[in-house]
RNA sequence: GGGCACAUAGCUCAGCGGAAGAGCACUCGGCUUACACCCGAGCGGUCGCAGGUUCGAUCCCUGCUGUGCCCA
């Protein structure tokens, strides 16, 4: 056998370095094609879609976590045999990415209207083609293991193919329609929003009681828009309110116009709000729009798309915020402010791409008729055909398809898919499909002049980038989508819409089998990282200091179903440290010859310390897989942690010196077990820490790439739960001689004279070098003399061990650490004895809880007596 | 206003009916030739408060307080 000394040194380096490292490692993997998907061959699917990333944005701490748990999922079910396709792409993002345009030629003086339509958008594919291609390489810092070759836009041609299509048949079947209603408008962008692109926060305003008409003849509403009252139509009352009841069906002069409103009865009024009575705006206020339907109120726009007051008079020209006060001022100069509260705290809608203030608009729009696709979203999850996890989020899913609005996609922007409708003469309309050839404009036809909700196209992802509405083999292989991995906060925006689309486009079946809804990411205090905060971490940042694979080992290793991470710097350097310990201890290995190229040797000529790591590795291997099907990465983050740190580095490899040093077959043996435990936890560690795994495991087994390594399963050999039991009595036994030895300030280099008994009978012979090596232990010499003894009770029996310290013995500490022991032995007592005494614990409690009851109180006499003993000596003596 | 979570060690979080756990932080001792991004040992919790169910409650139920989120 080749003396390890004289075994080839491996090239690793002492410490991993990823910066150096990781590029190159990523182009390779690309480069030989590993995560290119193909549609032929047999085997099984796996297909999950990126949420398409924001054209104009960089990828953060939130899409790093997301694609640290696709990636995970994908990387391991390519090494389970899987044809995998994980599907990149981007969206286009039509306010934010008109916005970021507009910004750049208004430096140069211009707006997008000098510039007209058609070259604006061209200057927005420009910009695109310039700055759009940063996400794509921040993915491959984060090592995403994304089918390039597949990767999508929501504006190229085949998906605004799909848009068109589906627009076409929506609209045919009525599931379109244009209306005039009121809508969210966002005063600054000058588009319409749909329901969730407003942001409610509880603002401080103000509440003004006015009175309107006069004498018996007057009726007090309370507003916290006072502008709003010239567009005023009526004043609402509950049909029940007898204190109104006299007024209903008269009328009162609207203050400030002269105009004579009606009084009339509604049952939405909420008599116990302010007076009891409301005024009803219909053009601008989505309630007062309602009540003016039941009531048939004309309604009054008093404003401009960019919140200008049009009404005729004083206001005129002011903006609405500028308008407030002074409608308010001449109100109060009639003596008609009843009352005011300032601040009145209470909720107001924001864009949620520029946070100005929503205004409720009335405007003619596009709407989807969502009530038979969200039936058939609600269904899907129901019935089961999609799964949602973690399961307590479905009930959030149902509420949400169960009480949906129709959706409002039309957006005045030009950056977009535009509206496929062109109006032609004499009222005429016409929808033109992906095929038909549109109307001829010297006929008068014009096509309408707006584009769609940017989570329109969003909404086709799962089945457009496959080639939809082409029946491809992509879309034939990997429809439905196997998972779809998101955040929750984006549940309603996107993967309602999704399942809407897809059951609707696809006849009915459902775009995902699972859908995994991740927390959000947070500061190390449980905040929400924002801009404005200052708390923002940049997982490039990350990158650059710990590497791809820290960052990405930190995230999931905290990612618990449902929940929230609060992350800070220190849980990546952790993770960086666990790297570089799995690291060494592969590069441990590797210096010792640890090999693949041999099978590991039959159970019964291994050491119990073999058998022992063998056995703790088919366990985990099994619980890794059982945690994946749950979607429990922090867990199974944790279990390999664990398992790396705790068992195989600070035990198997200390047992291994031992066994290694023996030489012969012995050490030999070693080195296939070593090569086997490696080999095993590389591959269940490469989903989630790609780069270093990929070199620890290329160096140990001469392989060509883990990218395509098969993924560990149980060897299928027994365990052996005896030798388990006998590692886990040396671990004690090994602890508890170390602990004594620190009490005593022994320095942990030193070695100490020692001499054992009690460890044949407990059944650890084999493992007795183990127990000198690990606890620097020497055998006794002539001139032994014991100085100090610890007795340490283990599942076979008690070992005693005699130390000679060769000076003084500290019995003050011994003295502490023991009546420490003997306390915690007379609580364990005083507990059992308890239970044990009450009748009705031991007639009713099941057996077994009694009988472990019964040998926990044995065990803490017996360790009270031996304590005491122990104790009495030292005083004695 | 409606709904849903969550309150466990200094911090961030697991555990969710039968002996309080992890990582980080902290204390002490160590360069024990894989690793100081390390090793060894240790300190630290009436599991938010008050009731209830149970032989037994951090775990189940009710109420309260506090925090967060979603929806109006």
């Amino acid at each position: 056998m080749t003396d390890t000394a004289s075994q080839p040194t491996t090239d690793l380096p002492p410490a991993w370095e990823p910066a150096t490292v990781e590029a190159e490692l990523y182009e390779r993997w690309v480069a030989a094609g590993y995560f290119t998907s193909d549609a032929g061959g047999d085997r099984p699917p796996f297909c999950i879609v990126l949420p398409p990333p924001n054209v104009t944005g960089s990828l953060h701490m939130g899409h790093a976590l997301d694609h640290t748990l696709m990636d995970a999922l994908t990387r391991r079910r390519r090494m389970q045999g899987y044809e995998a396709l994980w599907q990149p792409g981007m969206d286009h993002a039509g306010i934010a990415t008109q916005n970021v345009v507009e910004r750049e030629i208004a430096r140069e003086g211009l707006t997008r209207h000098d510039l007209g339509r058609e070259a604006f958008v061209e200057r927005v594919w420009a910009w695109k083609g310039e700055y759009g291609g940063q996400i794509q390489g921040q993915m491959r810092r984060f090592g995403d293991s994304v089918d390039w070759s597949r990767d999508r836009f929501t504006m190229d041609e085949g998906l605004s193919k799909a848009v068109q299509t589906i627009f076409k048949r929506l609209f045919d079947e009525g599931l379109i329609y244009r209306a005039e209603r009121i809508i969210n408008w966002c005063p600054r962008c000058l588009t319409a929003l749909s329901d969730i692109e407003v942001e409610h926060s509880e603002d401080e305003g103000e509440l003004v009681s006015i009175r309107y008409g006069d004498g018996d003849r007057s009726i007090v509403v309370a507003t916290t828009r006072a502008e709003t009252m010239l567009g005023d139509t009526a004043v609402a009352v509950h049909p029940d309110d007898q204190r109104y009841a006299h007024l209903v069906g008269t009328e009162v002069e609207l203050p400030l116009t002269g105009r004579m409103i009606p009084i009339v009865a509604d049952e939405h009024v909420d008599p116990e709000f302010g007076t009891g009575a409301v005024k009803v705006t219909p053009a601008h206020d989505p309630n007062d729009f309602e009540i003016g339907q039941r009531a048939e109120l004309p309604a009054i726009t008093i404003m401009d798309e960019r919140g200008v007051i049009t009404a005729h008079g004083p206001f005129e020209g002011l903006d609405r915020f500028e308008a407030r006060p002074a409608v308010v001022a001449a109100l109060r100069e009639q003596g008609r402010i009843v009352a005011e509260k300032r601040p009145y705290v209470h909720s107001v809608g924001h864009c949620s791409r520029c946070d100005t203030v929503v205004e409720p608009r009335l405007s003619l729009q596009w709407f989807v008729r969502v009530a038979p696709l969200a039936k058939a979203a609600g269904d899907a999850v129901r019935d089961g055909r999609t799964r949602i996890h973690p399961p307590e989020l479905a009930k959030r899913y149902f509420d949400w398809v169960d009480n949906m609005h129709d959706w409002c996609i039309s957006r005045q922007l030009w950056w977009g898919h535009r509206i496929p409708v062109w109006y032609g003469p004499n009222g005429k309309v016409m929808c033109v499909g992906p095929d038909e050839q549109p109307p001829p404009a010297d006929e008068g036809w014009t096509q309408d002049p707006d584009v769609l909700d940017t989570w329109f196209s969003s909404a086709l992802w799962p089945f457009s980038t496959l080639g939809w509405p082409e029946r491809t083999p992509h879309l034939e292989k990997f429809y439905p989508n196997s998972v779809l991995v998101t955040g929750y906060d984006i549940l309603f925006f996107w993967v309602v819409r999704m399942m809407m689309f897809g059951l609707y486009a696809m006849d009915g079946v459902q775009p995902f089998h699972e859908v995994y809804l991740h927390g959000l990411i947070r500061d190390e205090t449980g905040k929400k990282m924002s801009k404005a905060r200052g708390n923002v971490i940049n997982p490039l940042d990350w990158m650059d200091r710990y590497g791809a694979d820290a960052t990405r080992f930190t995230l999931a290793r905290g990612a618990n179903p449902g929940s929230d991470m609060a992350l800070a710097e220190d849980w990546a350097a952790g993770s960086r440290n666990f790297g570089n310990k799995l690291w060494n201890a592969t590069r441990f290995a590797l210096m010792n010859g640890a090999s693949t190229a041999r099978a590991v040797p039959a159970r019964e000529t291994l050491t119990e310390a073999d058998r022992w790591i063998l056995g703790l590795t088919d366990a985990l291997v099994s619980e890794v897989d059982r945690l994946y099907e749950e979607y429990q990465f922090a867990k199974l983050s944790d279990a390999l942690y664990h398992y790396t740190w705790d068992e195989l580095c600070d035990w198997y490899l200390e047992l291994a010196k031992v066994q290694l040093a023996e030489g012969g077959d012995r050490a030999e043996a070693t080195r296939a077990v070593l090569g086997h435990v490696f080999d095993v936890v590389l591959r269940l560690l490469h989903p989630l820490i790609p780069f270093v795994t990929e070199r620890l495991w290329t160096t140990l087994t001469g392989g060509e790439s883990v990218v395509v390594a098969p993924w560990p399963a149980a060897s299928g050999q027994p365990r052996d739960p005896e030798a388990e039991r006998h590692v886990v009595a040396v671990q004690k036994l090994v602890t508890e001689i170390r602990r004594f030895r620190s009490d005593q300030g022994v320095k942990p280099g030193q070695r100490v004279s020692a001499r054992l008994s009690g460890v044949d009978d407990a059944g650890l012979s084999a493992l007795r070098p183990a127990v000198a090596s690990l606890a620097r232990l020497n055998d006794p010499g002539d001139d032994f003399a014991a100085s100090a003894s610890i007795e340490v009770a283990v599942a076979g029996g008690t070992v005693t061990v005699e130390l000679d310290l060769s000076g003084t013995v500290d019995l003050d500490a011994e003295r502490k650490r023991l009546a420490k022991d003997l306390a915690a032995a007379e609580k364990e007592l005083a507990g059992c004895d308890a239970k044990l005494g009450n009748p009705n614990f031991t007639d009713k409690a099941p057996a077994p809880v009694v009988a472990k009851i019964t040998a926990r109180r044995e065990i803490a006499v017996a360790d009270i007596e031996r304590i005491s003993a122990r104790l009495s000596a030292m005083s004695n003596g």
